[in-house]
DNA sequence: AGAGATATAGGTAGAACTACCTATTGCCGT
DNA sequence: ACGGCAATAGGTAGTTCTACCTATATCTCT
C-alpha cells in the first residue's frame, strides 16, 4: 500500500537558503500544496525520479551546480517537470536563457506570493496534462510490446499501406502467414479495422 | 514576372528610431541579407502580408503601438514571422513576457552585432523551416479542398473505421453510394489504400 | 520430456473493398 | 434549354481481408 505522498503533484523546492524555503514551504501549505524542499541541486537529483508530477522551483545562486545548470540538465535526467526560476539578482540575458531552455518562468525575489502561486498552479495544470498524455502513450505502449519481432515488422508494412500479397514478398513469406500475423497483431493491439490501427501507431509516433 | 523581392526572405526592422534602423540595415547589407524597415508598428502592419517569410526585428519604445503590443497582436493578424525584441531599457519582467508571448529572442541595446546575426539566421532558418511546412501543408489541402461536402463526410467515417455499410446507414444512403463517393476520395486525393489516406489526414490534423 | 511461444503454411467461407459499366434525379450557370 | 456536376443506386467481376480450422518445425523454459 503506497501511503506515502510520492504519487501526488509535487511542489519541488530548490534553494539553498534555509529561510527561503521555509518561507516559500509555507505559503505553499497554506493553500495545501503538497511541496518537499532540497538545500541543492544534487540533493534534489538523488531524490527526484523521472515518474514524479508536479513543478520546481529553483533558485538560480546556489553554492554547488547553480540552477541554470540543473535547469540545462533536467533533460538528460529525463525529468520534464515544469521549472520556476526564482531569482534574487537574475538579469535580462539570464531571463532569455532560462526560457529559451524551456523554464516554465522566471520570477525576481522578492515575489509577489499570489503571482508566484498563479504559476505554480499553471505549471501544475501544465504537468498534469503532460502526465496524462504520458500515461496514455503508456497503454499504447505496452500493447506494442507485446508484439513479436515479426509481427512489428509486419505490422510497419501494412501501416505503410502494403497488401498481405506484397508483405509477403517482401519478407520471403506466403501472404497467408502474413494474414496470421495480421490476426495477432489486430487482437493484440485492440483495433479492429486498418484504419484504427494507423492512426494507434501514427499517436505513438507523434508522442515519442 | 515576380521581379521584386516579396517572395525573399525578409528581415523586417521596425523602430522608430531612423539612426538605429539604418544602422541595422547596414549591418544586414553587409552580410548579403534582405531587409526591409518600417518606422511604426501601423506602417508595418500595412505592408506585411501573412505571406512573407523571414523574420522581425522590433524595438519596445515607440510612439502610438509598443513593440510589445504588436508582438501580442500578429498571431490575430495571422503574421507568424520569428519576432527578435530589441530594447534599450528591458527589464525581466518584459523579457518573460515577451518570450512567453512566443518572441524568438529579446536583446539588449546596445547590441553585439554578431550576436544579432546568429540569431537573425537562427530565426530565418526556422522560418524557412515553417514555410517549407505549410507549403507541404498548401499541397495536401488543395487536394482536400477538391473534395465536394459528401465526399468530406464520407472520408471522415471512412478514416474513423467505418466500413461501407456502417458509412451508409450512418448517412442513410446505399453502401454502394459509399464505394462511389470512396472510389472518388481515393482519385482525388491520389491515394491507393486506407492507411495512406488516414496517414494523410492525420498529417493535416497535426499541423493545421 | 513436455508445455508454451513463435514462425511457418495450407484450406474454406464469408465479408469487404476496388474497378469497371450504366442510369436517374436535381441543381447551377451560360 | 442544354451541358456539366453532384448525389443517388444498381450490376458484375476480381481482389483483398478476416475468421475460422488444422498442421509442422524450432526454440525456450521448467
Amino acid at each position: 500500500m503506497m501511503s506515502n505522498n510520492t504519487m501526488r503533484p509535487t511542489v519541488f523546492v530548490v534553494d539553498d537558503d534555509e529561510d527561503m524555503r521555509d518561507s516559500i514551504l509555507w505559503l505553499l501549505e497554506s493553500v495545501n500544496l503538497y511541496a518537499e524542499a532540497y538545500a541543492g541541486a544534487g540533493a534534489f537529483l538523488q531524490a527526484c525520479d523521472p515518474q514524479r508530477e508536479g513543478c520546481l522551483l529553483l533558485d538560480v545562486r546556489m553554492p554547488g551546480m547553480s540552477g541554470m545548470e540543473l535547469l540545462e540538465q533536467l533533460g538528460s535526467c529525463g525529468i520534464h517537470l515544469p521549472v520556476i526560476i526564482l531569482t534574487g539578482h537574475g538579469d535580462v540575458p539570464m531571463a532569455v536563457r532560462a526560457l529559451k531552455h524551456g523554464a516554465f518562468d522566471f520570477l525576481q525575489k522578492p515575489f509577489n506570493g499570489q503571482e508566484l502561486l498563479d504559476q505554480i498552479n499553471a505549471a501544475l495544470r501544465q504537468d498534469a496534462e503532460r502526465h496524462r498524455q504520458r500515461r496514455e502513450m503508456h497503454v499504447l505502449h505496452a500493447h506494442y510490446e507485446a508484439l513479436t519481432h515479426r509481427e512489428a515488422e509486419v505490422m510497419e508494412l501494412v501501416v505503410a499501406g502494403n497488401s498481405s500479397k506484397a508483405i509477403g514478398q517482401k519478407l520471403g513469406i506466403s501472404p497467408k502467414t502474413v494474414d496470421i500475423h495480421r490476426a495477432n497483431i489486430m487482437r493484440k493491439l485492440d483495433v479492429h479495422t486498418i484504419a484504427e490501427l494507423v492512426q494507434s501507431r501514427l499517436a505513438l509516433r507523434g508522442e515519442e
